[in-house]
DNA sequence: TTGTAAGCGTTATCAA
DNA sequence: TTGATAACGCTTACAA
């Protein structure tokens, strides 16, 4: 039974060196001759040693911990950025303290004082709970995803850039008239600029073209029910026209798909489809969907670099934060399936 | 610039106590007057004082740490699964140290190192990498979820009780030929049940059935090739027959029903479909898919339920361990949608 | 109700 | 190359 635990106490005593040596053998084993570190080396061993990170920590400060907090995990951009996120632990083994946050602002507060009591060394932020400014204020390294960071570091797809691409795509196949269905988005979210995107394109290529902004439920079945009422709208809108359709996610663009197969038996040359995200229902849809491809392994990347960036900048002993945030936009990637000709 | 920080020795000097009564505060308030009680409140707020969870584990060794290994974040089930995990914060405030697995034996193993020298109070485990005899030996509360987990607590989906109802679904809506599509899983993985379920199911109603076990891909584009060599198998083997599909999860339900669609521009009525998981691709197929719901928030619950159990009895002065590992099964729910007349 | 002092298991500083 | 000794910030007997 390993009911006690051996400490670097019981490794020096057995074998007659000092704990700080001991210490110096994880630390800066070269310090050591070769025959020593064997000897301690064999001790570990027999002795059946287990580390104590917190011990460490506590000593030196370092706790290796990354604070995640991320809206959920139920649309797949947020779990698949998350699984970006945990699998960068190969490369820089950082630990991953991660919450949900459900928007729910006292809950995301205690979220924070737990971070900060287990003394992260930086935060991931992907919930829009808290602004910018609120979480500069705790001053230690951050970087935000995809939301509002006016105050703090960020890393955004390039959503100006995406909905470029798409636009041009249906203009270059021949369509009459252009439409973008997406919601309110409030202008300081970086996904405003699809709709920026979107209309800057249209207007440069002379093409008509219509915005659709309106709540689209919240739920499947609501969302449902909204992308039907823009489905008959469009469809009654535009006879005989050939239409090109950019909607905001690739979760209504298959419900619009959907709607537009279950009418037709199949997609009319009439109806060009785009969504965006490149999720999975994009792919698996009835007929695979034309999207916008986030790259989430970059912007997960980027994001990992540019906190281990001010990590490291904390570590030295005259640490100068940034004087600026800094701001990185990933491009998107054009992803032509069956919804394009 | 609050540059150091304040500890329970600075409480301690600007108010007058001791660093005892400073942690009695926090610990047993009622011990305090509660004048003092104020004024010590007093003196955390005018010195911004923030706690120090690292020390304080160190000090009494309660980590409040669980460590969660999940294979990936792909699949919705495992997302979804670990949404609901981290969601018991609200309920039992243990944070969670997350770590994906893809499968790897070295990199679980260094999972396993790390989360052991954080110093978790339990572990829940996903991921099929080690048996769980390895896990066992760790002596520390586990809870496996939807794995083998012979020496080791678990909690699983009756995967029996969810074939035998999609079974009896089919047999009920007159299939005349009933048909489970799967991998050849293992006979100690839980899923396993799902093939004998189906077939005792079918044997007990004397319906004809057939057991289609082959390897099926691991990219989504490869098991759209296997699935739809199947459904040319299937479709040509029982023409006129009416045919109940029972496939192993809702991604093969949803392509089958996009094969069946694409050929005959409807679902004929000689076709029904089932799924397993309910995950959000059966509901936003082109025809919402019937399906065999897993309870994850329920499994969820009652694995952390499971954890905390054992958790609790190791917090005692003589825990006494569980004689026999807890194993405990959550009952699917049937999903009737569209693909089941 | 409050205080003293010895941990918890490391690392850091300074000496040798 | 190695060792004493004092942190790190909190808890916990044991005393008062």
């Amino acid at each position: 039974m390993s009911k006690k635990k051996v400490t670097f106490a019981d490794i020096a005593k057995y074998t007659g060196f000092s704990k700080t040596t001991i210490s110096r053998y994880f630390n800066d084993p070269d310090s050591l001759t070769l025959e020593n570190q064997e000897k301690i080396a064999k001790a570990l061993d027999e002795l059946d040693y287990q580390e104590n990170k917190l011990a460490k920590v506590l000593a030196n400060g370092k706790s290796e911990f990354v604070g995640i907090i991320i809206p959920n995990l139920y649309l797949h951009y947020y779990s698949e950025m998350l699984n970006q996120l945990l699998s960068s632990y190969t490369d820089y083994h950082y630990k991953f303290l991660v919450f949900v946050s459900s928007d729910q602002k006292e809950l995301e507060q205690q979220y924070l004082d737990e971070l900060m009591a287990y003394k992260i060394e930086g935060l991931i932020v992907l919930s829009h709970t808290f602004p910018s400014e609120k979480l500069a204020s705790y001053h230690i390294p951050i970087v935000a995803i995809e939301r509002e960071a006016e105050h703090i570091c960020s890393v955004n797809t390039d959503n100006y850039m995406g909905a470029v691409q798409a636009a041009t795509l249906l203009i270059r196949n021949q369509c009459e008239i252009l439409i973008h269905v997406n919601v309110p988005v409030p202008k300081q979210v970086p996904a405003y600029n699809r709709i920026r995107g979107f209309e800057d394109t249209c207007i440069e290529h002379h093409v008509p073209y219509e915005l659709m902004l309106q709540d689209l439920g919240s739920t499947y079945e609501t969302t449902y029910e909204a992308i039907k009422k823009v489905f008959v709208k469009i469809d009654n809108a535009y006879p005989g026209k050939k239409k090109g359709v950019f909607l905001a996610n690739d979760t209504y663009a298959n419900i619009f798909l959907n709607l537009v197969f279950q009418k037709y038996g199949t997609l009319p040359e009439e109806y060009q489809i785009m969504g965006f995200d490149n999720s999975p229902i994009a792919n698996e849809a009835i007929i695979p969907i034309s999207t916008i491809g986030q790259q989430i392994d970059q912007i997960s990347k980027t994001a990992m670099e540019l906190l281990i960036l001010q990590m490291n900048e904390m570590k030295k002993r005259q640490p100068v934060p940034l004087s600026e945030p800094i701001h990185k936009q990933i491009t998107p990637v054009l992803i032509r399936r069956n919804t394009t000709d």
